[in-house]
RNA sequence: GGGAGCAUAGCUCAGUUGGUUCAGAGCAUCUGCCUUACAAGCAGAGGGUCCGCGGUUCGAGCCCGUGUGCUCCCA
């Protein structure tokens, strides 16, 4: 077979999808193995896969791959959600451009065109998780607005109405002009902003006095001034004290409003006088209910000014801010203005600012649920990975949570299940036949049995994320099905693998969603991926055009060469740089092991009978190989999967590559026992087992090339437990390579060739730790003989390797300086050593306050430091 | 304003219960090699006041305090 100079990823991995397509090894059925549960974090409809998807998808699949080939049924779920404003944006945005204003659709027409447009690009992740290899169960695809999905959150909303815990109301909540619909508190974040502080002169009228006086508050934000319905200060400010029962007359508007006295002011704050606006400022407006006082809200949905506002009325909040200041500047009631540092919010999905607005919305109560919640983790039923991390985050959002505002002013959504009469009586219930029992239960009569026929659904629909924290059971069809077969064999799930950026918006409310639905935990592990950022360290999106494609990155590299590239740099928890740097790692990886291939196949063609046996290598290697398996083990079960990834790379590049192979490799014109080429391609095929979930193509490619009479296939092989490794063989490796090394370093350093022919002997007290070994460091350093001899042997090169002494024979050197040098440095190091180590075994305090373990062995460090320095001075007396 | 985290080689990071054979890895850099698997490679090498200051201890990269800088979360 002919073998390409270099590995060629695109074919392979088009080839294998295919394959482990038509053999289903994905997909998942209940059965007798213990269940490996994971759903995937529904990445939403509108957008491609960012390189923050990446990683989450990689993390789950190496996970999901382990656990599948650890003798677990494993069962990963596809899906995504149907994220309502950022979709019906971009729903709205794509009707403008055929020229189709959303206002004139019904909600229906609207809802057919949202539902092509999710067919059309919802496909473009699902595609992209299949080319990253990703294992998941096709069959299982789960979206939050398919039928059965919206049902379980019909049922979820009745449940909890019928409990009491949701509820309808007026209140001050976060309203998103841009996209028109209120938000949660956690949709909203907050950038510190420069903005500037007016100081705005109100005339004041005090009765019974006819001088003029006036005072000045100070605002950010002028164009409110309209909706004022009091000035407030502080009872105990003096400068204000002849204020009582006096009046202001808010500019432009002349209207009168009472000046009133509140603790709550700061008197430090501007002029210590506050104007207050109840319809568009939280803290006013809890003053507002406080002090009775009237709510004027002066804009409308769309963030222009209402006709309350009674000027500017029509125009956008920021122009009209302009065209207010410049005709308060005018009219000569603006004192002063000053540059002022605040914070302001903004939506999460449009990027409006927010606007703080009183507003008759659904809201969950949070309190209740989020007790059993805060209890899972804290009593460790789940763990959170990095726990140090995030564990203080979760407790605090949890004691601290507010209601939550679950309804949206938007259509894409599931519709909120409440219906009105007339009267506008409410009536909550699943579908509009039980709300029509309903209501005639509750208010019916054989008289007006008709009427109810003119039940109205309220128009809204619900936070996606009210469907999303259903995620866990619902895709096994727990809600609607409860106690069904699937359900009680996969849940809980056995790991969430998420952002940390979702703590709240999800991990939180599924935990929530778990322990109140199903009484139990939705999975037993968090595990928290870093933020991805570019080399710079500055966050990926879409406007500085930062974040990398994809699909044109698997193009690029191939999809085992992202998966290596974004995990080698992904330390647990923490943020990764994403730099295109670590996925040519990747590929010169993928290289690496395709070449190791050709050299064993190769190999294979010089099989003989008698060739030398290579004890050593193949012993020293099995014994490595089973120390760095359970190294990996350890380090996965600790989800360190980095980590876990560099020890296996290096095992394959380090170990078995430059040291292995080349120790088995015979010479040109010498065959290789049948033997020692058995277990070399069950080494390199162990390896790929391990490496299988970081790299699941390039493996399987090499599994099945490396013995093509193969019919199983890698990914479903299973795990065998871990052979003990022998000690003494590891040790021995270390002394081989350690001795391969020093002799090579002279080499170089005394300017013989690589190539260059030697002869070595060793003086060693313990021959026997080279009897295995000799024959392989001949070869290694290209050495006619190698022996070891108990006196020294004449020779220009001498090397010291820990207390033995290596005599090097060869052609005429160019100096002896070089060795000289290194010696001299080797030297004083080991006295400077030494010095510390004698100081401190001289410190009584030392000897009688430390462990005995602990000053013995800085006992055996002195004796073995002195040993080496007398063999080093030895070999510089015999220089000079 | 409240809270959390981080600071170790040029870069990105390991460093588990404090014990100088423990200051490490990868990448980058430098030197020498087109050695018959691999120049996407091989063989070597250099490089750090473990952020500053103070403390605890026989002993601190590790523990405590404090300062500085950066990041994140919450209000």
């Amino acid at each position: 077979m002919e073998l390409s100079k270099n590995y060629l990823p695109g074919a392979v991995e088009e080839k294998w999808n295919q394959h482990w397509k038509t053999k289903a090894y994905f997909k998942s059925e209940p059965d007798s193995r213990p269940a490996f549960t994971v759903v995937i974090p529904p990445p939403n409809v509108t957008g491609v896969l960012h390189m923050g998807h990446t990683l989450n998808e990689t993390v789950q699949d190496i996970l999901v791959r382990r656990a599948r080939m650890s003798g677990y049924n494993a069962c990963w779920i596809p899906g995504s959600d149907h994220a309502s404003i950022a979709t019906e944006a971009k729903v709205v945005a794509m009707l403008k451009e055929k020229g189709i204003d959303k206002n004139t659709l019904t909600r229906e027409e609207f809802l057919k065109y949202a539902y092509e447009w999710k067919e059309k690009y919802g496909g473009i992740i699902y595609h992209q998780i299949e080319k990253l290899g990703c294992s998941v169960d096709w069959d299982r695809v789960s979206f939050t607005m398919d039928p059965e999905y919206y049902k379980a959150v019909m049922k979820v909303f009745v449940t909890l109405y019928d409990k009491g815990l949701i509820y309808r109301g007026a209140r001050m909540i976060n309203w998103d002009p841009a996209a028109q619909t209120a938000l949660s508190d956690e949709e909203v974040e907050y950038k510190d902003v420069n903005g500037r502080l007016y100081y705005i002169n109100y005339e004041v009228d005090i009765p019974g006095s006819s001088e003029k006086q006036h005072i000045t508050i100070a605002t950010q934000r002028p164009e409110t001034i309209m909706g004022d319905t009091a000035v407030c200060v502080n009872p105990n400010d003096e400068r204000y004290a002849h204020l009582k029962d006096a009046f202001a007359i808010v500019p432009l508007i002349d209207r009168k409003i009472p000046i009133i006295f509140d603790e709550y002011v700061d008197t430090s704050f501007g002029t210590g006088a506050l104007k207050v606006t109840p319809a568009h400022d939280i803290n006013d407006y809890n003053l507002g209910l406080k002090h009775n006082l009237d709510v004027i809200d002066t804009l409308n949905p769309d963030g222009t000014l209402s006709a309350a506002a009674q000027i500017y009325i029509g125009e956008d909040r920021f122009k009209a801010r302009k065209k207010i200041i410049a005709e308060l500047q005018e009219k000569g009631f603006i004192q002063k203005e000053e540059a002022y540092q605040t914070r302001l919010g903004y939506s999460q999905r449009s990027g409006a600012v927010v606007e703080p607005r009183i507003s008759t919305q659904w809201f969950l109560k949070m309190k209740e649920l989020a007790e059993p919640a805060l209890q899972a983790v804290l009593k460790g039923e789940i763990k959170i990975h990095p726990g140090d991390k995030f564990l203080a985050t979760y407790k605090y959002w949890l004691e601290n949570v507010k209601d939550w505002c679950i309804s949206r002013q938007l259509w894409w959504g599931q519709q909120i299940p409440a219906w009105y009469d007339d009267k506008g009586n409410c009536i909550v219930a699943e579908n509009k036949d039980e709300a029509i029992q309903k209501w005639r239960s509750l208010y019916g009569s054989s008289a007006n049995a008709g009427e109810a026929m003119t039940l109205t659904q309220d128009e809204d629909v619900l936070d996606t994320w009210f469907s999303s924290w259903l995620w866990p059971i619902q895709v096994f069809n727990g809600i609607t099905q409860p106690g069904n077969k699937d359900l009680r064999y996969y849940y809980p799930t056995s790991v969430l693998v998420t952002g940390q950026d979702i703590i709240f918006f999800w991990v939180a409310r599924m935990i929530m969603a778990g322990m109140e639905f199903e009484k139990e935990i939705p999975f037993r592990d968090v595990y928290f991926t870093g933020m991805v950022r570019d080399k710079l360290g500055r966050k990926m999106s879409k406007s500085l055009g930062n974040s990398p494609d994809l699909l044109e990155l698997i193009e690029q590299f191939g999809a085992d060469a992202v998966r290596f590239g974004i995990m080698i740099s992904s330390p647990a928890g923490n943020d990764l740089l994403f730099d295109t740097a670590s996925l040519e790692q990747g590929r010169f990886f993928n290289n690496k092991m395709w070449n190791a291939l050709k050299l064993v196949k190769m190999l294979e063609q010089k099989t003989g009978a008698d060739a030398a046996k290579e004890d050593f290598a193949v012993a020293w290697f099995q014994s490595r190989l089973s120390e760095v398996t359970g190294q990996v083990n350890r380090l996965i079960a600790e989800f360190k999967l980095s980590e876990a990834l560099k020890t296996i790379y290096s095992l394959v590049w380090d170990d078995f590559c430059s040291w292995y192979l080349e120790w088995i490799k015979p010479e040109a014109d010498q065959q290789i026992s049948q033997q020692v080429y058995d277990k070399t391609v069950d080494y390199f095929s162990e390896l790929l087992h391990l490496l299988h979930p970081f790299m699941p193509f390039i493996t399987e490619e090499l599994y099945h090339l490396l013995d093509e009479k193969r019919k199983d296939d890698l990914c479903i092989r299973q795990y065998k437990t871990v052979a003990s490794s022998n000690p003494s063989a590891i040790e021995a490796g270390e002394l081989l390579k350690q001795t391969i090394t020093a002799v090579r370093d002279a080499k170089v350093k005394n300017q013989l060739k690589p190539k260059e022919e030697i002869e070595l002997f060793i003086q060693t007290e313990t021959p026997s730790r080279y009897s295995n070994i000799l024959q392989i460091l001949a070869r290694q350093v290209k050495a006619a003989t190698a022996e070891t001899v108990n006196e020294p042997v004449a020779a220009p090169l001498t090397i010291v390797v820990g207390t033995d002494k290596l005599f090097v024979q060869c052609g005429a050197l160019a100096g002896s300086d070089s060795q000289k040098e290194q010696l001299q440095k080797d030297l004083d190091y080991q006295k400077g050593f030494l010095t510390a180590v004698e100081k401190k075994l001289s410190n009584e305090r030392f000897v009688q306050n430390a462990k005995p373990e602990v000053v013995a062995l800085e006992r055996k460090k002195k004796a073995d430091t002195e040993a080496k320095i007398r063999v080093i001075e030895e070999s510089l007396a015999q220089l000079n």
